[in-house]
RNA sequence: GCCCUCGUGGUGAAAUUGGUAGACACAAAGGACUUAAAAUCCUUGCCGCUUGCGGAGUGCCAGUUCGAGUCUGGCCGAGGGCACCA
C-alpha cells in the first residue's frame, strides 16, 4: 500500500488553484452571491494558530458555499499600519515599510499552504497608499458633513507608546498595548462623531440576528442608553454662578437630596484655579483615578465649596456642594445630584463627610418606618417622606411623575443619556494614515484639497525620536494650497479606521477614482458571513457600523447600514504550560514525553511543571507554529484537527497526540480510497446498492445540517463515522457506477476541510465539474424503526418494527419479548403512553 | 457591585420539538498480531454480583410531567464583559 504523500499533493493542488485562478470572481448580478469574510491579520511577520482556527472555518464555509453555486467572495488582505512595525523599526534598524512589505510576503506564503480558498487578486493593504488615499476621501466627506471635528480635550496620553488612546483601548486604566498606567493629558484631537448615531447604532442590533447575542449585549452595554431626567439647581453663594445643570435617573428620589457634586473638571472649577486646597485635591483625583487599588476600593474624595444648592421640589431645603473625584465630565452634565439613601456611591460619599442620608423609598414588604442605615437601598417600593410624591410606586411611576411635575415647574425635562462618546482618532505616530488636513498660522484647519491626495507619508525618515517622527518632518510639513503657506497636521489616524472599511474596499479593490464603485458594493454587500476573534466585539465592530452609518449620513446613493449580515466569533487556541523546577516558562518542542511523564529535553531527569492550558501566547511560551505543523503534517492535518473536538465558538485545546491522530486518520482514509478505486474497477451485482445510497443519503442530511449550523466539529465526527461505515462495508458488492456515484458524493462533502486530499481522490476517479450533492428528503425515511419500551418511565427493551405499526400489533410483538414480559409479569397495567415509532411506555 | 454565558465520564465533547444519556475523538488499562518493538486492530469504562443482568448517574435541592441533560423556581461553582455612567 502507498503512503499518502501530503508534500506532493497538496503542492500540486495549490499550483493548481494559483495557476487557474480558482477562486478569481466577478461582480456579476444574474448570479446569487455570498461574501465570506474573515477579519484580516496584522502582519506581525508569521501567522499564528488563531489564523489557522480563523481562517480554516472561514475556508470551510467559502468551499461549501461555492460548491452550492454560489459566487462567493473570499478575499484577504493586510491590516498593515500601526504601532509594531514602528518598534520593530527602531530595534532592527529597518523602515517599517520594508519591515511590513517582508511580512506581508512571509505571512502571504504561509497562508497559501493552508490551501485556503483566496481570490488573491484581491489583496489590498492598508499602509499601500491606493488605500489609505481613499481613507483620507472618507475623512474630508465626513469633515464636510460636520461628523469630523477637531476640539481640546483631555485624552488618554500612554507614556510609553507616547500616544494617546481611545476610551476603549484603555483597560484598567492601562494602556492596552503597552500596559503603562494612562495619564491625562490636554490635547487638540480630531474627533468622529460617533455618538450621533448612539440611538440608530442601537436600534441596528435589533435586527442583526445572526449575530451572536453576546456580542450585541456588549454593544448594547457599551452605548449604554439611560432614560432619565435633566434638572436644573439652583445655587448660591459667593461665585457668580446662579444654576447648575444635572443628569438622574431617579429624580423621584429628589426629597432624599443631601449634596451636589462636580467634576473637578467642570467650569465652576475655573473659579478655583489659584485655591492651593483645590490643587492638591485635583492631584489627588488625577492619581486615585488611574492607580488599580482606588478604582477597587473607589474611595471617594471630595472638596466643599462655599455654594449651596437648592432643592427645586422643596426650596427650603439647601445642601452643599462638592468637588467629587468620582463624577466624570463626560458623561451628562459633569455633576449629579447626590441621594445617598439609595445610591450606593452617594452613601459611601455621605457617610465620608458626614452627610444626610434620608430615605424616601421603602421596600415593598416594609412600612413607611424603614430607614437605610448599613447600606443603600436601590431597589423598587413606595416614596415615603417626599411631600406630596408619598405613595408613588418605586421606580416606575414616580420617575414619570416627577419627571412631569418638574417639566410643569420648569426646573427641568425629559432625558435620554448616551454613556458612547465620540471616537478620538489622532495618534503622535508614523506608521499611520496621514490626517489630510493643514493649518494656518492661527491655527486654522483646512481641508486637503482631492486634487493633492493622497498626503503620502514621508519614506525612510529617522524614526528613532521622542513623541512624533512627523513632527520632524520640517520639509514635508510645509504645504501651500491656493498660494497659501500651511503646515500639515502631523498626527495619524487611529488604526482602527482602516479596518473600518476594508471590506468594501473588498469589492472592488483596484477602483482609482473612490473608495469603492457603487455596482461592485450594491452587488456584493453586506458581507454574508464575517468571522473573526470576540475581542473585537466592541471597538472594530462597532466602528464599522458607525462608518457605513457615516457614510449613508446624508448621502441617498449609499444605502448600507449594516457592514455584516451575519458574524461568528470563533474562540481561541489552547495549549497546556510548562514550566521548569526554577520557575521558568518552557516551551512544548522543550519537552520530552517519558512514560506519560514530560521532562525538560535539555536535561532529561528534570521533570517539568504541568500548568493549565492556556490561550497561547508568547509570554507563556505555550505556541505553537502552524509552519511546522504544516510541514510535518500537512494543512490537512492541520484543518481536520483545528476543527475537530471543540465547537467553533469555544477555545480549542492544542495537543501532539490530537494533530497526530488527524494525520492517521488521513492516512486510512487514503487506504480507503484505494480499497474503494479497486472495488470500482471490478464487476459485482447490485446486491446492496441500496444500503450504500441509504446511508450516502443520511450522511449528506448530517453533514449539510452540521455545515449549516458551525457545528464544524461534528462535521469531522461525521466523517470518521463515514470512514467506519464505508470500511467495514466496502466488501459487500455494489454495482460500480453506484459505489462511484456515492463515493463521489462524499468525497465532495470532504472538500471544504481536506481540500487538498479531496480533490485528489477525487481526481482518481476522474470526477469532474462536480458540485454540492444535496440529500433526498425521500430517502430518509426508516425501513425498521427502533421503538423503545419502558416500564414506569425506564429503559427495559427496545424492539425493532416496520415504521406505522399500532399500539395493538406492538404490544402483541411485546409478548414474545420475555426480558420485558418478567417486568409485566401478573401487574396491573394503569396506563400505556404510545409516541409512534419512538416509543412505549407502560405505567404499572 | 451590575450584566451575560456555562456546569454531562480521567479529558475535549454529542444528544431535532421533553422520549435509548455519553455519538466522535484524546488519554488510560487489558488483550490480539509480532522473536521483540513500532504500527494496526479489538475490549473495558461508576457501583454490585459469575457470563449476563441489576442499580445509581448530566453541579446541588425542589417542582411540572407517564417521562427532564433539555422546562420552572431556589442554591452552589466556573468563565467572560462593564466598572464610580449619576
Amino acid at each position: 500500500m502507498d503512503r499518502y504523500n501530503f508534500k506532493i499533493t497538496e503542492e500540486k493542488w495549490q499550483n493548481f488553484w494559483e495557476k487557474n485562478k480558482s477562486f478569481k470572481v466577478e461582480t456579476d448580478p444574474s448570479k446569487k452571491k455570498f461574501y465570506c469574510l474573515e477579519m484580516f491579520p496584522y502582519p506581525s511577520g508569521k501567522i499564528h494558530m488563531g489564523h489557522v482556527r480563523n481562517y480554516t472555518i472561514g475556508d470551510v464555509l467559502a468551499r461549501y458555499k461555492t460548491l452550492q453555486g454560489y459566487n462567493v467572495l473570499h478575499p484577504m488582505g493586510w491590516d498593515s499600519f500601526g504601532m509594531p512595525a514602528e518598534n520593530a523599526a527602531k530595534q532592527n534598524k529597518l523602515d517599517p515599510k520594508t519591515w511590513t512589505e517582508t511580512n506581508i510576503s512571509n505571512m502571504k506564503l504561509q497562508l497559501k499552504k493552508l490551501g485556503l480558498s483566496i481570490d488573491w487578486d484581491r489583496e489590498i493593504s492598508t499602509c499601500d497608499k491606493s488605500y489609505y488615499k481613499h481613507q483620507q476621501e472618507f475623512f474630508l466627506e465626513l469633515f464636510k458633513k460636520g461628523l469630523v471635528y477637531r476640539k481640546e480635550n483631555y485624552v488618554n496620553w500612554d507614556p510609553v507608546d507616547e500616544t494617546v488612546l481611545a476610551n476603549e483601548q484603555v483597560i484598567d486604566g492601562k494602556g492596552w498595548r503597552s500596559g503603562a498606567i494612562v495619564e491625562r493629558k490636554k490635547l487638540n484631537q480630531w474627533f468622529f462623531n460617533i455618538s450621533k448615531f448612539s440611538q440608530e447604532l442601537l436600534d441596528g442590533l435589533e435586527n442583526l440576528n445572526s449575530w451572536p447575542k453576546k456580542v450585541k449585549i456588549m454593544q448594547k452595554n457599551w452605548i449604554g442608553k439611560s432614560f432619565g431626567c435633566e434638572i436644573d439647581f439652583k445655587v448660591e453663594g459667593e461665585l457668580p454662578v446662579n444654576s447648575v445643570k444635572c443628569f438622574t435617573t431617579r429624580p423621584d428620589t429628589l426629597f432624599g437630596f443631601s449634596f451636589l457634586a462636580l467634576s473637578p473638571d467642570h467650569e465652576i472649577s475655573k473659579f478655583y484655579q489659584n485655591n492651593d486646597d483645590f490643587a492638591k485635591f485635583k492631584q489627588e483625583c488625577s492619581k486615585t483615578g488611574t492607580t488599580e487599588e482606588a478604582i477597587a476600593v473607589g474611595e471617594k474624595i471630595g472638596f466643599k465649596t462655599n455654594l449651596k444648592a437648592i432643592n427645586p421640589l422643596n426650596p427650603k431645603q439647601k445642601v452643599p456642594v462638592y468637588f467629587a473625584n468620582f463624577v466624570l465630565m463626560d458623561y451628562g452634565f459633569g455633576a449629579v445630584f447626590g441621594c445617598p439613601a439609595h445610591d450606593q456611591r452617594d452613601f459611601d460619599f455621605a457617610k465620608k463627610y458626614n452627610l444626610e442620608i434620608k430615605t424616601v423609598v421603602r421596600p415593598n414588604d416594609k412600612d413607611d418606618t424603614f430607614e437605610v442605615n448599613k447600606e443603600s437601598y436601590p431597589g423598587p417600593g413606595v416614596l415615603i417622606n417626599s411631600d406630596f410624591l408619598n405613595g408613588l410606586k418605586a421606580p416606575e411611576d414616580s420617575i414619570l411623575e416627577t419627571i412631569k411635575i418638574l417639566e410643569e415647574k420648569n426646573f427641568g425635562k425629559k432625558q435620554i443619556n448616551f454613556r458612547l462618546k465620540d471616537w478620538g482618532v489622532s495618534r503622535q505616530r508614523y506608521w499611520g494614515c496621514p490626517i489630510p488636513i493643514a493649518y494656518d498660522e492661527e491655527g486654522k484647519a483646512y481641508p486637503i484639497p482631492k486634487s493633492m491626495l493622497p498626503v503620502e507619508l514621508p519614506e525612510k525618515i529617522d524614526i528613532n525620536v521622542k513623541g512624533n517622527p512627523l513632527d520632524n518632518q520640517t520639509n514635508w510639513k510645509v504645504i501651500t494650497i491656493d498660494g497659501k503657506k500651511l503646515s500639515r497636521e502631523t498626527d495619524t489616524l487611529d488604526t482602527f479606521v482602516c479596518s473600518s472599511w476594508y471590506y468594501l474596499r473588498f469589492c472592488s479593490p483596484k477602483e482609482n477614482e473612490y473608495g469603492f464603485n457603487k455596482e461592485d458594493i450594491d452587488y456584493w454587500m453586506p458581507v454574508d458571513q464575517y468571522i473573526g476573534g470576540v475581542e473585537h466585539a466592541i471597538l472594530h465592530l462597532l466602528y464599522s457600523r458607525f462608518f457605513m452609518q457615516a457614510l449613508s449620513y446624508e448621502n441617498i446613493d449609499f444605502n448600507i447600514k449594516e457592514p455584516f449580515e451575519g458574524l461568528f466569533t470563533q474562540g481561541m487556541v489552547c495549549h497546556e504550560t510548562y514550566k521548569d523546577p526554577d520557575d521558568n516558562w518552557v516551551s512544548p518542542d522543550e519537552i520530552e514525553n517519558i512514560d506519560g511523564k514530560k521532562y525538560l529535553k535539555r536535561d532529561r531527569s528534570k521533570l517539568v511543571k504541568v500548568g493549565p492550558s492556556e490561550s497561547m501566547s508568547k509570554s507563556k511560551k505555550n505556541t505553537i507554529d502552524p509552519e511546522d505543523i504544516i510541514s510535518n503534517y500537512g494543512a490537512d492535518s492541520a484543518r481536520l484537527f483545528i476543527l475537530s473536538d471543540s465547537p467553533p465558538e469555544k477555545d480549542i485545546q492544542w495537543s501532539e497526540e490530537g494533530i497526530i491522530s488527524s494525520f492517521k486518520f488521513i492516512q486510512k482514509l487514503w487506504h480507503l480510497n484505494e480499497k474503494i478505486v479497486n472495488e470500482i474497477k471490478k464487476k459485482h451485482d447490485s446486491d446492496h446498492d441500496d444500503e450504500i445510497k441509504k446511508y450516502t443519503n443520511k450522511y449528506l442530511k448530517k453533514i449539510h445540517d452540521n455545515l449549516e449550523s458551525f457545528s464544524y466539529n461534528k462535521i469531522v465526527a461525521n466523517l470518521y463515522e463515514m470512514y467506519s461505515f464505508l470500511n467495514k462495508q466496502i466488501d459487500k458488492p455494489y454495482t460500480n457506477k453506484t459505489l462511484k456515484e456515492n463515493y463521489e458524493k462524499i468525497l465532495i462533502t470532504m472538500t471544504p476541510v481536506l481540500p487538498h486530499f479531496a480533490n485528489e481522490c477525487l481526481d482518481i476517479i476522474e470526477s469532474k465539474n462536480f458540485k454540492w450533492p444535496e440529500y433526498d428528503k425521500s430517502m430518509l425515511k426508516e425501513e425498521l424503526v427502533n421503538i423503545v419500551i419502558q416500564i414506569n418511565g425506564k429503559k427495559r427493551g427496545l424492539i425493532q418494527t416496520k415504521p406505522n405499526i399500532i399500539e395493538e400489533k406492538l404490544f402483541e410483538i411485546l409478548k414474545n419479548d420475555e426480558k420485558v414480559m418478567k417486568y409485566l409479569d401478573h401487574k396491573n397495567i394503569k396506563r400505556k403512553i404510545y409516541i409512534k415509532d419512538k416509543l412505549l411506555n407502560i405505567i404499572i
